[in-house]
Formats: structure tokens, sequence, C-alpha cells
RNA sequence: GGGCGGGUAGCUCAGUUGGAUAGAGCAUUUGGCUACGAACCAAAAGGUCGGGGGUUCGAAUCCCUCCUCGCUCACCA
């Protein structure tokens, strides 16, 4: 289906051709929503932008469009107002013929993509031998989100986990588990994951501190990336026991994603370096092999390199997210590479994927772009700390937030004099805790700084996922009371939209495919928050304003159809977001 | 000092390529349940869009400048 944003911008454009000449076809119509429901629901700004160039009245302007607008079967005849915005104001019938068009698609009208282009999402991407934290549930959610707001819209969407399972960390943790717990180098589970994050604590102390231990740690990891037997053994074993934690989270949150780690890269790091030296881009200094940068300089105003080979010889991050483009762009076939991280990495971003148009490793016709986030910070406006100090664990953040839903749910349940079974109370405060985790992560999607804040994301009211959770809920209860079949509908019954309520509904219905498309562009899924509770506050008002089970047909069947498209809305854009929704709560 | 990103209602935030009287939610005050489930709805109140210049028909949005907060600036990732 053409969404009615694209089908008025084509009319206006043909529109100002027959006005004014075949020298407007590449004028931008400027149409848009309206930014208040009394003046319609779209309006183009196109005749105050030709008044300048066109040396007319921008109302005359607006009146010669008019006249040579054709769109008598979508809107009402389109009015002038102030200085000369042209407000168009839909049709219900056309609403109500739309409606009905999409009502027996289950992708509800969306259109996909003609062509299925390769796009990569890098997103979670935790390290190994460290728990994952609040700061990996940004990019998780946000990166879960956009891959499957890019699969539904078509394309052919690869979820790449770039594990930090590589680098100076981990000779690091090796070399100080050689001389302080040989055991866990040669044993699987000779540690649990608590261990190991102490250990890597007290490895990191000794790193900072003690310039011996630095030199072991930095030869440990050339021995790992020279390939070294005794050190693979050790890192494969750190690297599965990480990995079966990390699973445990991807599991509870419904995430999935392909593994394929820093150490992926590594046989591919050596020719990095000799292709960049190949373009004449490498340059040695003090010791170290790098790329000079343009636009970027360090604290003395010198130009500032992008080091893609230390000068103990060891590789670094920079050098493998370089391979890792050339291997995205080779064998992947990538046309669009995302990169989900926080914003502190805008930096070294830049500077990568400069290097990489430079040497030719990324071509002009492939996007690469950085998706940043803020960091997660405590109310306090620091870093997100628990009392004693410590780091949140993603883990004991996911539960307890299903506990706080759970707790919730009893007590609503014991004040209605509810009885429910306990399978019941598990499933819900499963799916309300974490969809409400989700969705105020998802729903103040910014690049500036998150305030974590368990008392708002816990929130039932307002903004949240169980608003739009219980906004979904409603209509099912009134479609299964409704004794209806909505897969086999008489093919000319019709959707009437008499009130004020329905009609805002039903235009709202047709919203989400613009909201989408404007998604797989900005990269924004908080765009998709705001139409979903949008839309659920308009249910809601039809809901209180209008009988549906009590309505006289035609007008039941019709109001129960409207129900239903809005709960099915609801739920493709809750899917889109990695939210569940409930069939009661 | 350089680069990047912020500063919008008491609090948390929206605000699409510049568009009409700057919008939500929470909190506050008030009204609506003999429930198509009130986890809802309705209403009130709440603003020098950090300050100051500029660009134009029109600026929260673009430019300049200053204040302020955060991140970052060569061998961690």
């Amino acid at each position: 289906m053409t969404s009615i944003l694209e089908q008025l911008k084509d009319s206006v454009s043909n529109a100002l051709i027959a006005a004014f000449g075949a020298e407007m076809a590449d004028k931008d119509p400027l149409v848009a929503s309206t930014s208040n429901p009394k003046f319609g629901d779209y309006q183009s700004n196109v005749a105050l932008s030709l008044a300048k160039p066109l040396k007319q009245n921008p109302r005359a302007i607006a009146q010669l469009i008019i006249d040579h607008l054709q769109i008598e079967d979508m809107c009402e005849t389109p009015t002038i107002a102030g200085p000369g915005f042209i407000n168009f104001m839909l049709k219900s019938d056309y609403v109500g013929n739309l409606l009905q068009e999409i009502q027996p698609d289950e992708r509800l009208g969306i259109a996909q993509v003609e062509s299925a282009d390769k796009v990569i999402v890098d997103f979670s991407s935790p390290n190994i031998a460290k728990e994952m934290h609040v700061g990996h549930l940004r990019s998780t959610i946000i990166g879960d989100a956009i891959a499957r707001i890019l699969e539904f819209r078509g394309y052919d969407v690869l979820r790449l986990n770039h594990v930090g399972d590589w680098g100076t960390q981990f000779g690091m943790l090796i070399a100080y588990l050689r001389e302080a717990y040989p055991k866990a180098l040669t044993t699987a589970d000779a540690l649990d994951i608590g261990d190991l994050v102490s250990l890597y604590k007290k490895a990191k102390v000794r790193f900072d501190e003690d310039e011996e231990f630095k030199q072991t740690a930095r030869q440990e990891v050339v021995n790992l990336q020279a390939g070294a037997e005794d050190s693979l053994h050790a890192w494969k074993l750190l690297c599965d026991q990480s990995r079966r934690e990390f699973q445990v989270i991807y599991d509870l949150l419904d995430i999935k994603l392909d593994e394929r780690g820093e150490s992926f890269y590594n046989p591919f790091l050596g020719d990095i370096v000799s292709e960049l030296k190949e373009t004449g881009l490498l340059e040695k200094s003090e010791g170290a092999m790098c790329v000079f940068l343009d636009g970027f300089t360090n604290k003395d105003g010198d130009p500032l390199p992008l080091i893609v080979q230390k000068s103990d010889g060891g590789f670094n991050y920079a050098t493998t997210d370089l391979a890792a483009i050339k291997y995205r762009v080779k064998e992947d076939k990538a046309t669009r590479i995302i990169y989900v991280t926080d914003s502190g990495q805008a930096n070294h971003f830049a500077g990568v994927f400069q290097v990489a148009r430079k040497a030719g490793i990324l071509p002009e016709d492939v996007e690469v772009v950085h998706v940043p986030f803020g960091l997660v910070q405590g109310k306090d406006g620091k870093r997100l700390k628990t009392r004693s100090g410590a780091t949140v664990k993603l883990k004991d953040l996911l539960d307890e937030a299903v506990i706080h839903a759970r707790n919730d749910l009893e007590t609503r349940f014991k004040d209605y004099g509810r009885e429910e079974t306990p399978e019941f109370i598990d499933r819900a405060a499963q799916v309300i805790g974490l969809s409400a985790v989700k969705y105020a992560d998802l729903s103040q999607n910014r690049t500036s700084d998150y305030v974590f804040d368990f008392q708002k994301m816990l929130d039932l009211k307002g903004n949240t996922a169980p608003y739009l959770l219980y906004a979904y809920v409603r209509p099912q209860g009134v479609s299964r009371k409704g004794d209806i079949n909505f897969s086999q509908l008489d093919s000319n019954t019709k959707i009437l939209l008499t009130e004020n309520t329905e009609l805002a509904l039903g235009k709202s219905i047709l919203q989400l495919e613009e909201v989408i498309k404007e998604v797989e562009s900005t990269l924004l899924p908080n765009r998709i928050c705001l139409y979903l509770f949008e839309l659920s506050q308009k249910f809601n008002q039809f809901y209180e304003q209008c009988d549906i089970l009590n309505a006289e047909e035609p007008q039941k069947t019709s109001r129960l159809i409207l129900a239903d498209l809005t709960a099915r809305t609801i739920k493709l854009g809750l899917s889109l977001l990695g939210i569940e929704v409930l069939e009661r709560m």
C-alpha cells in the first residue's frame, strides 16, 4: 500500500507541475502531518516557499495549486489558511475503505522493500570474562529493535555480536591466571563467572601498577594473536564460559544474534596493515604504525593518528574494525553496516570509517553508520552504580523488574478479588517486567545520556509498556465477547467512521507505515514508541466514548473490526520493538 | 585547549526537510465506575525553549558568540 503521505506528496507535485510547469518536478511538495488537528490531517507549506522565486502572493499560489489538485476521492476540498498553508482533511469514507483494504492482510498493508539488500546490525557486543551490565542493555535492546524493523521491511539482516574476545584484556587475564589460578586455564568451569570478574579486576590493577606484569600481559596478547596453543586453549575455556552466561540474558530478552567476535578477524589483521602500507597512508610514529586523520587533533593541536599496529607488534581494535569492514563488504556483501555502541566511541568510528574510505576498503555505495547512545546514569547524574558502588548487573536488574511487576499484579488482583493461577501470574509478570525495561529504554532513545530510574521504568501509568499492553488487552477482551470471525468477513462489510474518536483512531492505524519508513532511515525506534502511545490514547478515547458490544448493526461489526485492527497494529508495532503482548493481564 | 553531544513545564522527556497559539507523561488540583476490564477517560494549572546577537514572510530548529553539563583527545575496547 502506498502511504497516504506519499500519495499526497505525489498529488501536490503533480499539481505544481500542472500549475507552474515541468521545472517544478524536483520541487519538494513540503507535505507533512499538521501540528494541530484543527488544521486538518496534513498540510503543505510549498506555496510559502514558492512566493519569493515566483514573485507572487503565497495565498494566490496556494489557490492555483488547489485548482490543479486531483484528490477528491481522498480529501475534502483543501483550504488555505494563514499566510498560505494548504490544509488537507481526509474523507472518512476514504479512511474506512483503506482500513477495509488492509484488514485481511497480516502485514496490515505495510510494504516491503523491492530488493532485499544485505544490512548488518552490529550490536550488544559484550566483553568476554566480564559480566554484562546495564551499559550493554541499551546496545542490545536498541540493536535488536533496529534489526527487527529492517527485517520486517524485507532487508536481509545479519545480526552480528562483535564480542570482545580478543586483545589486551585477555593478555591481562591469562597472565594473571597463570600465576594465581593455573587450573582455570586448563580445566573447564574451574571458576565461575563471578570469580572471573573479580580476577579480571585484580589483573587490571596489576596491569596498571606493575610495569613488569604489563609487559608479560602484552606478550601474552602477542602469543595469543600468533596462535600459541596453550594460550588459545585457556582463551577458549574462558570464552565458552562467558558465552553461556550471555545466552541466559539473550534468552530472557528474546534476542537472536550471530556471534562473530573480534578474534574472528585475527587472520586478516596483518593484511590490513600491509594493505594500508601499499596505499601510502601508513606512517610510523613513536614506534607504532599509524594513519593520521583529517580533522582530528590531540591536546597539543597535532594530527591524531589511528593506530593499527602497536609498538609491541600487537594489533588493536582499530585494526579489527577495519578488517571487519573489509570482510563485511567483500564476503557478506553488506550495503549498509550499522554499529550500535555508546556515544563515547563516536570518534573511534569516525576515524575508522575515514581510513576505510581512503584506503578503498569501504566503497562509496556502502553506507556505514554509527548509532550512538548516551551513558546509562543513576539519578545522581553519574555513572550507574549499586549502593555499594559496584556496577549494576544486568541479570539482577531484569530479575528485579519481574519481581516488581509480580508484586504489582498480586496487589492488584487482591484488590479486585481476582483469582489467577500461578502460571498466569508468572507469565504476566515476566512479560510486563521485561517489556517495561525494554520500552523505557527505547521510548527515550536519545543520543544524550540516559538516566536510569527503576520507579519510572516500572511505572504503570503514562507512556509505558503496561499502558500499551493494556490498550491491547482491552480490544482483545471485546473481540472475545463479540462473537465474530475476523478472517471470514463478508466482503461488503463496511468500516463506518461516524464519531470523531472513530475517525481519529482509523487515521492513526493507517500511519504505522509512515512511521516505520521513517525509522528505517533515521534509526530512531522511539518514533515507533511515540506512535504506539498515541494510537493507544486514541483507542482509549474511542473505547470510552463509543459502545461496541451494545451498538446496533452495522455499527457494531464496524467497531469490532476497528478495535481488532487497533490490537493488531499495537501487537505488530510492539513486536518490532521486541516486546511481547498478553491476551489478558 | 580541540572535537562531539546535550541545556525545552516542579521532575522525566517529545518536537521529523525552518511553519500556524511550543507538546506528552509523571507529580498537583478537580470530575467520571450498578466494569464492552477505571492499569482508563475528561478538565485545570504549569514555559523569557540556557543568555545575547544575526539570517527571513516565519527560528526550539539554521549561523555567530558567551555560559553550563557530559563524553572524548596515540599504543584498553
